[in-house]
DNA sequence: CCGAAAATTGACTTTTACGTAAGAGTTTTT
DNA sequence: AAAAACTCTTACGTAAAAGTCAATTTTCGG
């Protein structure tokens, strides 16, 4: 059930969307030229849907995960699969358990820097409690 | 208290990194550069100690976050600063908290992506199911 | 001590992900 | 209608992060 919340904008311009996302439109034609997103067009103009605004944050997740373009292209092609035949469901499930083990490596990763700035930030506040008392 | 567990190897050749770390001694030579590690010298060739060895898993760790080699140099920093004056004390408390909110934002895009990849895996599933009964 | 294997520096190249600029067409605002 | 704002394509430029030679040392096992 789409369309099922409040009323969405049918479309988008290039500019609003480099607004929201803080991106350059060379981006988002760059996006485009590398396949990730494909708006539809009124005369060269590129109009945005709300699907190509989501793929759009998807791919912001992405870089900001560190995926390159390659990597972001291929797990939006996750999302984009039909149902297909068996073997096909099977492979893709296979690659969604990579992807998976990939994104629990950097969340371990995250949480290791996180303990290790908690550290930082201890040493810092015993510090001026040692400054304090010598005062 | 250092040297405190197993005795450890009080230097590693810049090839053992390599392959434990799967980079190039290019990588490595490039960090030394970059101001990220400071092996010592024999001579010409680089001698790496354990506390060296373990700035390279933080700067494994970073780049498999996706921070720039700048990012990285920023964060190794503050694990290094000693104990100074309070201004500085207060300031490193800061970027800590700052550091903190960029680590809870990829946390929470990992999040995401992978409640999205489990409803790939479930449409996957289903559809499984479905070719199971249709057969 | 000697030759193979490993390490060094330096320079040039490559890839990724856009930035920037030019030149031209459209749409909107005043 | 003129100006301002937005859009398009094409093409060259660039910074970051290494990769890839090339031409030497250096180190190490026998």
């Amino acid at each position: 059930m789409p369309a099922a919340g409040k009323r969405m904008r049918e479309f988008y311009t290039i500019t609003e969307l480099t607004r929201e996302f803080g991106v350059s439109t060379r981006t988002l034609r760059f996006y485009e030229d590398e396949g990730l997103i494909s708006p539809v067009r009124r005369g060269r103009t590129r109009l945005f849907r709300p699907g190509d605004r989501h793929l759009i944050k998807q791919i912001m997740r992405g870089k900001r995960l560190g995926f390159s373009i390659a990597e972001i292209r291929e797990i939006i092609q996750m999302y984009r699969e039909e149902p297909g035949e068996a073997g096909q469901m099977r492979a893709i499930i296979a690659r969604v358990e990579e992807k998976r083990a990939e994104l629990r490596q950097k969340r371990k990763d995250i949480e290791d820097t996180l303990a290790e700035l908690d550290q930082v930030e201890e040493n810092c506040v015993n510090r001026l409690a040692e400054l304090r008392v010598a005062s």
